[in-house]
DNA sequence: GGTCGCATACTGCCTTGTGCAGTATCTCTG
DNA sequence: CAGAGATACTGCACAAGGCAGTATGCGACC
């Protein structure tokens, strides 16, 4: 008996109650959307929906296109169901990976070009994610319009972070533009920094 | 001969620049900041000392605690230097998981009530989590004061990006509360919502 | 008509990472 | 002197990532 279906379980089912998908198709979908908060290799993806139909929460249907196998897969009422129980159970925490910021984290083990170098990779980053949810939020018409609403929601928070990121990268730069070395901030007032979120409105 | 270092080795191996240490204490120190940008299961930060050890990038010693064994790790003079290169290469892509926002797009699989719940809970998430990061930056003496201004440079992004999670619940929060359902926003402007975000400043 | 490049549609295999259970010993407190 | 919590690990099963490899389909261009 296959063990409890996990959140990209999940996410995959979200996706097939919305239309049948074959693999390949899920996973260029998978790339737009869910990738933002729910990033999974598209291997993965092709191993999913199989779990999916071992639990009865989908069924697979072949085909063909010429000589090529397809796979198509689509929701079963089980499925529909199991999702929204599933929507009742508190989320798991968020968690956030940045080799980038251990980079900054342990820039004392280098030198200020490096770290400087490093600021201006995490800037450019930020840039483009922010560029790429703004064409999102400017395409007039997604596959879905009927969950444009949801998926405005989605695209706010994730366009928040990324312009949070995108302008710590650049105050950072300012900052460390100051700095004696990465080992010696000179006049640097850390405390003041730290103030500032001490001070703050919940 | 074992594969090339990660970047979980490195960010051990950035730790241990700092002092020798158990990976008991390891754990814990990885807890207390690393986590915020590069969560790694506890497990696994015991493993990968073992690892640098046989790369040349760490050296092990054996003690005991009465007749309890226990293992110290310390850097070596190949391991400094392969940090420092590390430093040059550029970073990874960041990565955000929210299982929360996940059950946020798929909201139309389930009614109001639930939604407002999930939006509840990741406010309380973010609440708390930036609690966290207060207190830490109120600590006057850190273990490392030589590293303060890099810790505050991090705490500054982390605390940012929680802050804007945190705004962002409220928000949605408030434009959720004018839907007639989850999948009929009734009057509610999608398109100005996605305008925002398309008419800003690079 | 042929072939080149890109899209479609997967599978295998090895490594990394997670989560949980289990096994000790040490230290402090009442 | 018992019990709780901290210290110090290991084993195992499973989730996930990354890369290479194997096909076929289809449209463009010569």
């Amino acid at each position: 008996m296959p063990s409890d279906p996990t959140t990209t379980s999940y996410a995959v089912l979200g996706l097939l109650r919305l239309r049948p998908w074959t693999t390949y198709e899920l996973a260029k979908q998978v790339r737009r959307s869910l990738n933002w908060f729910w990033p999974r290799a598209e291997r993965k993806l092709y191993d999913e929906p199989k779990r999916l139909v071992a639990d009865g929460l989908a069924t697979a249907e072949e085909g063909f296109t010429g000589k090529r196998r397809r796979t198509t897969y689509a929701i079963t009422d089980g499925g529909r169901a199991a999702l929204a129980r599933w929507l009742d159970e508190p989320p798991a925490a968020r968690s956030h990976e940045s080799e980038g910021m251990v980079k900054v984290f342990f820039a004392d083990a280098g030198d200020l070009d490096q770290l400087r170098t490093t600021l201006g990779r995490l800037e450019a980053e930020a840039a483009e994610r922010l560029a790429a949810l703004a064409e999102l939020a400017a395409e007039a018409e997604g596959p879905f319009p009927e969950r444009r609403h949801l998926g405005a929601l989605c695209l706010r928070l994730q366009h928040d972070q990324e312009r949070a990121v995108l302008d710590w990268t650049r105050w950072a730069r300012t900052q460390v533009d100051t700095w004696r070395s990465t080992t010696d901030p000179g006049r640097w007032d850390t405390r003041a920094v730290l103030a500032t979120m001490t001070e703050e409105p919940r």
